[in-house]
DNA sequence: TTGAAAGCGATACCAA
DNA sequence: TTGGTATCGCTTTCAA
């Protein structure tokens, strides 16, 4: 049986109290005392019990503040699911979530949410959002207050974050170019759909992508690369424009998950879709669908629900028991086709 | 706040002992008092607490029973990871594994090491093993007093087991055929490398493999099955063998994770690496540097270390909580390239 | 600076 | 058939 506070109180011949304020150092105990119990936490190996630690916390419940650009994006919806199975699992020991949702990435929008959600008075933040002076004034001063600061799926660089979670962009990108340099036995016409050519983590996996096909010596003729915004209209309307123009185009890379509903629903009307082959990225429902229709036919996927169930369970875990996460969490790059979907 | 045990037993009128004998039923409470109870947890929303509960159940520490046939096979590496993060995660509610590591799947083996696991008194039992009448009885015997047992890895349907948790091999099988028919785009020629013909798993994988050819059109010629037993020597005879025999081979399936490193040996010797797209099972320590190696260009993983994990896991909240599992938890199979391993 | 004791929620056992 | 109480490991508060 592992050792508990009272065995080392029972050593040390001092009362469970003091023992508790030496190892979470509250502070008045005598040095004397504090080596001698220390000692004895050494030398018999105690480590603290979860399960009487979150019981006796729970006479002060924790809630986390969570904010998402998730209005109107269905990627973030296994994120939530996330939480939300977080939540569930925790809530014995008193955890739970207020969850604010905000549509795009408006700063006065995303301070606003932070502010209602500080105002709250939360224990600690897991937040999706992005650098504005202000946005990161603030969430610095959270944190420097000792309210954690969790960011997910985006990171935050200037932010004193406890962690980030989320996928790696450039592997996504490079995991696209092994994927086509595997496929690939004739000649490749490339058409590219990017979302946006300053949000650097779309940047990101056209240069992992490039930088494949380049070690692999893949040799790809690039027909045209079309910046969509991540809208599904935009890409529908370059997406007919472009194949028109090229009838040789026999590979696409869309980069941004909202674009492939519009490329697919082109290829469709083209009839195309049996001779092209599409890479796409992130299993939420309409892109699970075009896969199963046969409109795409490799989906990268980034481990969206572990984003949110992780990030909660990491927080928690801070909070009650003080275990540090690492600073950074890499979700993998999951290669999804018809068949494992 | 959540509602207690507490609250019910002040709402009904009774003690907490009757409220705990009402839940659990334990029986020894009249049906008038039982029914009242009842009707107020049913009101009043109670659910128990986690936390309460494993404290309390820290009086009788679980013990889990664990059996692989891990022995020289490295694919249980990861199994055991899962196992001994698990046990470490819970070792705070009073979990701790007993592990038997045997070699094979001779049944009396298993059978001496399954009675050596119960004589000392196992709370539950995990198990990957076979199905001989011996073996089966025992088992069912010991689900029949109490003893919950989980099938890991291998399923074992004559049993009554609480749970199975492992790969859908026919999916695994099915992924397969899917990205050989994405990566096909001239003729194929393919040798086909198995275990045994005789277990049911290795032949899920032929099977999956096949309907997914036929249901995608893709033509292949198959040009050679070679069957190893799983092992590593045989395989590379006979890899040189067939490749010396049939120079037009460029793919090459392997069902069987063991057989891999005497495939690529002989690929390697014949210089054909580069010229072979190789399809592989498990990401295993040899498998993965095979990969980074070039010689396998494809490899199909189980989620290994989650089998593991996972066990024991539901298990414990069987055991504590009596949450009961699912029948059946069927791992991903998870498609790694070089650039996302 | 330290000890003693109550309490978190559930369980188990003894006594009534 | 029931109630009362000690206990699991830890935190917190009140006294000393």
């Amino acid at each position: 049986m592992a050792v508990t506070i009272k065995d080392i109180a029972a050593a040390v011949g001092v009362s469970r109290g003091t023992v508790d304020r030496v190892i979470n150092h509250r502070g008045g105990v005598s040095e004397e005392v504090a080596a001698r119990v220390e000692q004895a936490v050494e030398e018999m190996g105690y480590f603290p019990n979860r399960a009487g630690r979150i019981l006796a916390a729970r006479k002060k419940p924790v809630t986390i503040g969570c904010l998402l650009p998730s209005d109107k994006i269905t990627f973030f919806h296994d994120v939530i699911r996330g939480f939300f199975r977080a939540e569930r699992e925790l809530s014995d020991f008193g955890v739970s979530l207020r969850l604010k949702e905000v549509r795009g990435y408006d700063p006065e929008i995303h301070l606003a949410a932070l502010r209602e959600l500080l105002a709250e008075n939360v224990s600690a933040l897991c937040v999706a959002t992005i650098e504005t002076p202000e946005i990161t004034a603030l969430l610095n001063q959270t944190a420097a207050e000792g309210v954690p600061v969790a960011a997910i799926n985006i990171d935050l660089p200037h932010v004193n974050r406890l962690f980030y979670i989320g996928s790696n962009y450039l592997a996504g990108g490079r995991t696209a170019g092994g994927l086509l340099s595997l496929m690939a036995k004739g000649p490749v016409s490339l058409f590219v759909v990017a979302g946006s050519s300053n949000i650097h983590s779309h940047h990101l996996r056209i240069e992992g992508f490039a930088q494949v096909m380049k070690e692999k010596e893949t040799a790809y003729t690039l027909v045209d690369v079309q910046v969509t915004q991540d809208d599904s209209e935009v890409a529908y309307e370059a997406t007919k424009r472009v194949l028109q123009e090229h009838p040789e185009i026999n590979y696409i890379y869309i980069t941004t998950s909202g674009s492939a509903p519009g490329v697919c629903r082109a290829l469709e009307e083209l009839e195309r879709k049996k001779r092209v082959t599409v890479i796409a990225f992130d299993d939420n429902k309409e892109n699970k669908r075009l896969m199963k229709e046969g409109s795409i036919d490799v989906l990268l996927c980034q481990e969206s629900f572990r984003q949110g169930y992780d990030a909660i369970n990491h927080l928690f875990y801070y909070l009650v028991d003080g275990t540090v996460p690492k600073a950074e969490y890499f979700t993998h790059t999951v290669i999804k086709i018809g068949e494992n979907l």
